[in-house]
DNA sequence: GAACCGTGGCG
DNA sequence: TCGCCAAGGTT
């Protein structure tokens, strides 16, 4: 906690101005992401959406748009979900009881437990990448996690190194997680620079290589997350309704694209606009996502008319 | 528990 | 060049 008190980043997020829902946000965007890329779309995000109403007044499709390159947009979409109901059920304030903020879209064992410490100062166990391989260097003499997730071993003894008193203990997460992050690197740590190295059993024991044969990387090239990715990427750049022949540019096997088109359908985060067009959810005037208003002759080339009656304010009411 | 879900930088 | 890794969560 010296160590943490001295070389901790400053981070927006940490500040003492920051609110619940600032942490709250921060915790989404950082989920398998790291700070250097999150630090402008969280500010930009703020600037937009200071609180969760603001963000739930919004339709989704904006969130995904916001959310620009970060990497899983399903996050995105989340993180609206979330703000809608802290809205509708938590009275448009950020919950800080483990077991409501655990109940949220897109928030699971570790999100709710930071949330909780470092928005309230509550006493939890907070299990990231970083705790875990630091905990498990320092006290197991283990390289990286051996599990894809926390045992229930590690999360007794993560306890019982937390400090009894809950800002101490909130301090004292942050702290783990910095030191993982700065020193206690995955790939190349700074054993030089640990405050706690004397007490390191990994580094006494010569930094043995741990073999993990359970967290092989997943694959990229080539699958559906990959077109998904590119998908997305158009309609994230076009504020109207993108014709189905611009979208078959990105991929050129038809039967993947489709594939991967439906997927985003299904997940919510693309919406069909007619038979031939698709837009981010809920981004595009009334009149053109139902289609209903558009007159017959209009429909003889879907392909170009839906991408124009965004623009054309004539016949909306 | 396994599979799936984006994106970019670094060793 | 390419596998690994990054404040995970859901199905």
């Amino acid at each position: 906690m010296r160590w943490y008190a001295d070389r901790a980043r400053d981070l927006p997020w940490r500040r003492a101005d920051a609110t619940p829902w600032g942490v709250l946000v921060s915790e989404f965007m950082l989920q398998q992401t790291p700070v250097d890329r999150v630090l402008p779309v969280y500010e930009s995000w703020l600037a937009r959406w200071p609180a969760p109403a603001a963000l739930a007044a919004e339709p989704p499709g904006e969130a995904v748009r916001a959310w620009g390159r970060l990497g899983y947009p399903r996050r995105a979409l989340w993180l609206h979900a979330t703000a809608t109901t802290v809205v509708d059920r938590h009275g448009g304030r950020v919950p800080a009881d483990v077991s409501e903020l655990r109940a949220l879209p897109g928030v699971g064992e570790y999100t709710a437990a930071a949330v909780a410490a470092f928005a309230y100062r509550r006493r939890t166990v907070v299990l990231d990448t970083n705790v875990r391989r630091v905990l498990g260097r320092l006290t197991r003499g283990e390289a990286l996690p051996v599990t894809a997730s926390p045992t229930t071993a590690e999360r007794a003894a993560a306890e019982t190194l937390l400090p009894a008193e809950p800002e101490a203990a909130a301090t004292w997460s942050v702290a783990v997680m910095e030191l993982g992050a700065l020193v206690c690197t995955a790939r190349s740590p700074r054993c030089d620079a640990c405050p706690v190295a004397s007490r390191c059993r990994w580094l006494a024991a010569g930094r043995p290589a741990t073999d993990n044969a359970g967290s092989r990387a997943q694959a990229f090239a080539g699958t559906d997350r990959q077109v998904r990715g590119l998908l997305l990427a158009v309609l994230r750049a076009e504020p109207d309704a993108v014709p189905r022949a611009r979208l078959e540019e990105v991929w050129p096997d038809r039967t993947q694209r489709e594939r991967a088109l439906d997927a985003l359908v299904a997940d919510g985060l693309v919406e069909p606009v007619g038979a031939e067009a698709f837009a981010l959810p809920g981004t595009l005037a009334r009149s053109s996502r139902t289609g209903c208003r558009t007159a017959p002759s209009d429909l003889a080339d879907p392909l170009h008319r839906v991408g124009e009656i965004a623009h054309d304010d004539s016949d909306v009411p």
